[in-house]
RNA sequence: GCGAAAAUAGCUCAGUUGGUUAGAGCGUCUGACUGUGGCUCAGAAGGUCGUGGGUUCGAAUCCCAUUUUUCGCC
């Protein structure tokens, strides 16, 4: 996997990764798509809104319906119909939000699978053979996500943890690496010598990528920022750095200004379902009263397919009836908001101007 | 016309032998959601208990009258 850096301003970066299934143009968002489907979301629908890299999750397809199975179907990009560049989280953020059906021992996680109870044995070798199976474009090492608030000796030794799952990943990967790359995920929660020292293990491992993981489980909004500017910097400069699973607009400004490439989060898409829309102003609610008889597009200005062909008033009446299609629309549109937002910073960064810019693109 | 049953939140209904500020579901309103099990979760507003009398220390609850609705019978 080849990355390259056309401009940097400041700690921002703008470039292309070339991955097997095209170039993608950085930074970016990743649209989540954890089973292989992105929530309310046709491939159409994603191309029209420019989507560039979709993700999903190697718990989710382990358990159903089975990586041999998508193995079999093509592999991810061709069973889910989307044939572009694709990212797998290894099951790391399973291990924290399916806390209750999971074993966490030094081998590694023995998941109690939500659909069926039946046993998943997540080492990380096997984690790496699964989305070998899989066969995104991007695989994750596995990694112990603890909750942020822990004290820090757990921090501490979940880290050395994550460490020695992240050797055993390369190694396993190293094996037979192929076309996938497999990208390291540095942990330390909100401790900065923890966080040091976890990316300069990583570092020494020499991926060909690497995550900021640990963010989004729990801490507070000022605390990810904190940690994600320190920690970003501390990656290797000539590799992708992804920031795992945050977050808002203006996490995604601060991210890059940290000088992140990539990002994923499950907002835009989540919150479209709960009706709530972004635009550049902040996020509004749609199922507001005050939007009854709102004639106007969800955002003004925006080139999504929902924008130019529905009103906030139409909006709120379908999500009042809890009509499938106003999550749809909403979905739509803020999957075009998170994608345009990145477009945007991009440009910025390649004109030389991405504090001139960045202000501007999102005061919420 | 006669008889019976019912009347409690916007809707559908709970409400023990009369006993503090009358509850639920849905709807409405508002908020939350950050490497997605879950179009989910949380909170708020909203009622002179059909109306008028009476009994009682105290009535949604018992009694009388009245209005409306539903069902049955002439």
């Amino acid at each position: 996997m080849r990355f390259s850096i056309e401009k940097t301003v400041g700690r921002a970066r703008a470039g292309l990764l070339e991955t097997p299934h095209g170039i993608v143009k950085t930074p970016f968002f990743m649209v989540v798509g954890t089973a292989a489907s992105v929530k309310g979301m046709t491939i159409e629908q994603l191309r029209s809104a420019k989507t560039q890299v979709v993700l999903a999750n190697t718990y989710h397809l382990a358990v159903r319906p089975g990586s041999e199975e998508v193995q079999k179907r093509g592999g991810l990009a061709k069973f889910m119909g989307w044939n572009g560049p694709t990212l797998t989280d290894s099951g790391g953020f399973q291990v924290f939000s399916l806390a209750k059906k999971r074993k966490v021992t030094p081998e590694g996680v023995r998941f109690n699978n939500h659909i069926d109870g039946k046993e998943l044995f997540l080492t990380p070798e096997r984690a790496v053979e699964i989305q070998q199976d899989i066969g995104a474009d991007i695989m994750m090492c596995l990694d112990e996500c603890p909750p942020a608030k822990a004290p820090r000796d757990e921090i501490r030794k979940s880290m050395l943890l994550t460490h020695a799952w992240a050797k055993r990943c390369r190694d396993k990967w190293a094996e037979n690496p192929g076309a996938q790359a497999l990208f390291g995920i540095a942990q330390g929660a909100l401790f900065e010598d923890l966080r040091k020292e976890s990316a300069e293990y990583l570092a020494s491992l020499d991926f060909p990528g690497y995550a900021i993981g640990g963010v989004a489980v729990g801490e507070d909004t000022p605390d990810i920022r904190r940690i994600v500017d320190f920690t970003a910097p501390l990656l290797p400069a000539d590799k992708p750095r992804y920031r795992m699973g945050v977050g808002t607009p203006a996490d995604l400004i601060a991210g890059v200004r940290a000088g992140v490439d990539m990002f994923d989060c499950v907002m835009p898409t989540r919150h479209a379902r709960h009706y709530q829309a972004f635009t550049r102003t902040g996020p509004i609610n749609l199922k507001n009263a005050c939007y009854a008889e709102d004639d106007g597009p969800l955002e003004e200005g925006c080139d999504c397919e929902t924008c130019r062909s529905v009103t906030r008033a139409y909006v709120r009446h379908l999500a009042l009836l809890g009509e499938l299609m106003a999550s749809v629309w909403v979905t739509i549109h803020n999957v075009r908001f998170y994608l345009r937002l990145m477009e945007d910073l991009r440009e910025a960064i390649l004109a030389g101007k991405f504090e001139e810019r960045a202000a501007g693109l999102y005061m919420g």
